[in-house]
DNA sequence: ATGGTGGCGCTGCCA
């Protein structure tokens, strides 16, 4: 199975991007993150002719919004709400066979790191807990399950350009990482990149729109996830960041991450 | 140290 994680940044705006991506890479499954639509404005039919007959989504005006668009039939799709909110940030679907696959965004946090200041930078950390209590509840040590999404959190050393220069920014602080470790360990598990390439490799799958040079200076960040449950471990076969998509005519600021792995 | 760009939708908010 072919799986593809990508914040869109806007389907609607960048469904040109989406045909591209499938031609080029073609995944069985794609989870969206920042779709920024409305459910009855929601592309369906586009997503179809596109060989995805199966569609779930959750979206809301304007803002967040994620999506699973799928060749394999599922069942029991899930738009799960977080901290008390209902902004869309988190949908799960159960594969025939029980695999469940979730697309997950989670809040970028503002520009503070500081949860008594920065209402945002709260509910990005409250978020984090959230999702590691729901996981230590919710998954067995059996259970086969693929998060992947745009985390909103650059984990290690060189997950980002400048360890040094990044560490007290929103992203890669202690505060963030320590969270976001506790949520990998809920329920134990596998970076499915950092698989494969190894941390001493510095690995990206954003630039910001800021910098109009960013390939000359290359000041990324790998926010963007995928994660297996140790039953899927084994499964695991290659992945690959497209980077090229930063390229791409009005591109959106991430970049997908294709993951291959047997279920 | 600062400001830099982009999407939504029409005013600032969010990233």
């Amino acid at each position: 199975m072919r799986l593809v994680t990508w914040n869109i940044n806007s389907i609607r705006l960048r469904m040109g991007l989406l045909r591209q991506l499938t031609s080029v890479m073609a995944p069985d499954m794609i989870c969206l993150q920042e779709i920024k639509v409305d459910d009855p404005l929601f592309p369906l039919a586009d997503c179809q002719e596109l060989g995805y007959p199966h569609v779930a989504f959750s979206g809301m005006k304007g803002y967040n919004g994620v999506a699973i668009l799928s060749k394999l039939p599922f069942e029991d799709v899930t738009s799960l709400s977080r901290c008390g909110r209902d902004d869309r940030r988190h949908l799960a679907v159960k594969l025939a066979g029980g695999v469940q696959v979730h697309s997950l965004y989670i809040p970028a946090g503002g520009d503070i790191p500081d949860p008594e200041q920065n209402d945002k930078f709260a509910h990005k950390l409250d978020f984090l807990r959230d999702m590691a209590a729901w996981c230590a509840a919710t998954i067995g040590p059996e259970d086969k399950v693929i998060i992947a999404g745009d985390f909103n959190v650059a984990p290690l050393e060189n997950d980002v350009w400048s360890h040094k220069q990044m560490v007290k920014v929103v992203s890669h602080t202690p505060a963030e990482v320590e969270l976001l470790e506790r949520f990998q360990a809920s329920a134990d598990f596998v970076d499915a990149m950092r698989h494969f390439v190894p941390p001493s490799e510095k690995l990206f799958t954003w630039w910001s729109y800021r910098s109009p040079d960013w390939q000359k200076n290359d000041r990324g960040r790998r926010l963007d996830h995928v994660w297996v449950t140790p039953a899927l471990r084994a499964g695991l076969r290659s992945t690959l960041v497209a980077r090229e998509a930063r390229s791409w005519t009005q591109p959106s600021d991430h970049v997908p991450v294709m993951v291959d792995l047997d279920l």
